[in-house]
RNA sequence: GCCGGAGUAGCUCAGCUGGUAGAGCACCUGUCUUGUAAACAGGGGGUCACGGGUUCGAGUCCCGUCUCCGGCCCCA
């Protein structure tokens, strides 16, 4: 008997019955027969991708197959990461008799594993040298990964027996989620040294393939997410084929440490927190100068798309948010005064009070659309523990929007909303992703309301062809959204702008217009903010750009730099021309070298640095450096004046409403 | 909010087992009059996050609070 496989590049390879994906690799050669980690094979049908499997499984006959290697990329890089898991695992259980363990599953850019320790022990990154000799010692040994199918009952009793309740109870969750049809019937175990785990698998041969690894840091995690339970320890490390990529990779994570948004904001001089507002940015002149460039973008390109700017009040009754729905699910979130005996509320969001603004005045359905803009500022009582930088704080400006349509006209508006963030977007380069939110558990509106809010937000994502992901019971209270999601730079995902569909509220604000057959009808409201907030905005945007803004949004776009303090009225006079073309530009009068000058507008990023001396001034010229690239040489200060002028017009964004669409 | 860690000058940090607080940069003053990434000299600046405790004596040890950092839960 033997069985017949396809190899990647279709040619066959036969061997004997029972032959494992070992068996294939040595038939191949002895050096795939060194490499080899795991083989991927088809799936088990029922439509899944391929599958990884260990080396020592026999093959299914007829099978097109792949032996993966160190150079098989992520897939590759997944399994030693989760091979190097269970070997903290391993190590931690050697050095903490008692320790629970619970999962420890390959992530992004590593790995991890969450234990409960035996009361009071803790675990700091001061006990990481300990464990990574352990772990290191693991390696060496080159423990091969041993996979055992038990009995579901004999796997549960062995874990039991250990105290290991967290397995035990992933036991008996994998037992119920087979259900009475299917019941399962076994589960696998991996053994590696002294260390045994359930697990699917797929591991390497052993563990010396993991060929450098580091621990990061610890984190408190709760178990299964949820945070009404145990709050496990969590141990963060990653790994690598090879010493070399793992420096690269730490080399990498040091790199993103400078582009930090809350490096830049400080050392540019953009923003600055403060003991006294906890989660409060104060701007200084250079950061505030950027936050104005945007909301004049939000501005420029909402009065061009029929959007009015409007003001709404800060604080309201608490009676407002009744009807609006947010005492009863948001109330916890809210800052709280009290005014006379009245209960008031700090608005954690501007709909509200832009349905109060629509219901003031009658409405014919001519006016629809009307879209409401305000870059209103908000205040959300934020748990302490999640506040970071600009991209989570507790007080910050949406540019925030508010459309009330007919439902005729909801798909077209959603549409020109996303078309709008996508040109918005286009402008910093960013590379975003979409996901699509739908009702969530808490919620306010009937099943029928959500099913067509839903259905609608679909069908236009899909018109539109955009990609997307789902996220289900991620919507707000009051309806579904696409959200827009972007990364910071060490990786961590961030919503910035978000479409969100609501019949809701309409409805508890008894919102209505007057329609073509002179009878009373209720609008849908589409809330939209498509930088987000700009406080996370800025945020992300400094990471994005590490620093070095667009000519358009330097706080300062030129600097004089006279050689000598003898050239200074000159020096005033080139400062004064090129304001006059509306850039924002400073005088260096001080009396230092032109080499400290230009190093420290270097460091400020400073687009253009205009150096002038004694040949400057005799020919009404000015040398021009410009931010990393350095001396441009000396050019007419007319010229500079025109080439300033032509670049700022052409940054300064003037998208227009005829602008063509993206599909 | 939860788990862990950290808080010394504006910034980056030093300060061993408790014995009266230090460096570089930044800032101020003076000299230099500077040509494409740091001139030279001098000077000011810290209730060592805050509050309690132990001690003859606390930046250092203990407790509490606040803030920040890394995650978790949540979120624009």
């Amino acid at each position: 008997m033997a069985i017949t496989v396809t190899l990647p590049d279709g040619k066959e390879l036969e061997l004997p019955d029972g032959a494992t994906g070992a068996d294939a690799a040595s038939a191949i050669g002895p050096g795939l027969a060194r490499a080899a980690l795991a083989v991927e094979v088809p799936g088990a049908g029922n439509g899944d991708g391929p599958e990884v499997r260990d080396l020592a499984r026999p093959l299914p006959d007829g099978a097109r197959l792949a032996i993966l290697t160190d150079r098989s990329g992520p897939q590759a890089l997944q399994l030693i990461r989760h091979d190097a898991a269970h070997v903290l695992a391993a190590a931690v259980t050697d050095l903490y008799p008692g320790v629970k363990i619970s999962i420890g599953p390959p992530i992004d850019d590593g790995f991890y594993y969450d234990f409960e320790f035996p009361a009071g022990t803790t675990v700091s990154e001061a006990d990481f040298p300990q464990i990574e000799e352990r772990m290191r010692a693991h390696v060496k040994a080159a423990e091969p990964f041993e996979r055992q199918d038990l009995a579901v009952a004999v796997a549960r009793e062995r874990f039991a027996a250990d105290g290991q309740d967290y397995k035990v109870e992933l036991i008996d969750d994998l037992v119920s989620a087979g259900g009475p049809d299917e019941p399962l019937e076994t589960v696998s175990l991996y053994t590696n040294g002294p260390f045994t785990d359930l697990c699917r698998g797929p591991h390497g041969p052993s563990t010396k393939s993991i060929g450098a690894f580091r621990l990061g840091s610890v984190a408190g995690a709760y178990w299964r997410g949820d945070s009404t339970r145990t709050m496990l320890t969590r141990i963060y490390g990653t790994a690598f084929f090879s010493k070399a990529e793992l420096e690269e990779h730490l080399e990498r994570l040091e790199q993103a440490k400078a582009r930090d948004h809350r490096k830049l904001g400080r050392d540019l001089g953009l923003f600055t927190f403060s003991e006294v507002s906890p989660g409060a940015a104060f701007w200084l002149p250079a950061g505030t100068s950027v936050y104005n460039a945007l909301v004049g973008l939000s501005r420029q390109m909402g009065s061009e798309r029929g959007y009015s700017e409007v003001k709404t009040p800060q604080i309201y009754d608490s009676e407002l948010w009744k009807t609006s729905g947010h005492w009863d699910k948001y109330k916890e979130h809210m800052f709280l005064v009290e005014s006379e005996g009245r209960e008031m509320g700090v608005k954690p969001m501007n709909c509200p009070g832009h349905a109060h603004l629509f219901g003031a005045r009658r409405h014919s359905y001519r006016d629809l659309p009307v879209r409401f803009f305000e870059p209103g500022l908000l205040h959300r009582n934020e748990p302490s523990g999640v506040l970071h930088g600009l991209l989570r704080v507790r007080h910050f400006a949406q540019d925030d929007a508010h459309i009330f349509c007919t439902e005729e006209q909801v798909e077209e508006e959603v549409r020109s909303c996303l078309e709008m963030a996508f040109e918005t977007y286009a402008l910093f380069d960013f590379d975003v992703r979409l996901e699509l939110s739908t009702r969530p558990e808490q919620r306010i509106g009937s099943d029928e309301m959500w099913d067509r809010a839903e259905a609608k937000l679909l069908s236009t994502l899909q018109e539109l062809g955009l990609t997307y992901e789902l996220n289900p019971g991620d919507g707000a209270f009051y309806g579904p959204k696409i959200d827009i999601h972007m990364t910071d730079s060490l990786g961590r995902s961030w919503q910035l702008g978000t479409v969100q569909l609501d019949y809701s509220m309409p409805e508890r604000f008894e919102l209505s217009y007057t329609g073509a057959d002179n009878q009373e009808h209720r609008p849908v409201m589409i809330h939209r903010a498509l930088f987000g907030s700009y406080e996370r905005f800025i945020g992300i945007m400094l990471e994005h750009y590490a620093g070095e803004l667009p000519l358009w949004l330097a706080p300062v776009q030129a600097i004089v730099l006279p050689v000598s303090d003898r050239f200074n009225d000159y020096a005033a006079a080139v400062r004064d021309g090129v304001a006059g073309e509306g850039a924002r530009v400073e005088l260096d009068s001080r009396s230092e070298s032109v080499g400290r000058k230009i190093r420290e507008a270097e460091l400020r990023k400073i687009p253009y640095m205009l150096v002038v001396g004694q040949r400057e001034q005799q020919d009404e010229a000015v040398s021009v450096r410009e931010h990393r690239a350095g001396d441009l040489g000396s050019m007419p200060l007319k010229e500079f004046r025109d080439r300033l002028r032509g670049e700022l017009y052409s940054a300064a964004l003037k998208p227009s409403k005829s602008s063509e669409r993206r599909a």
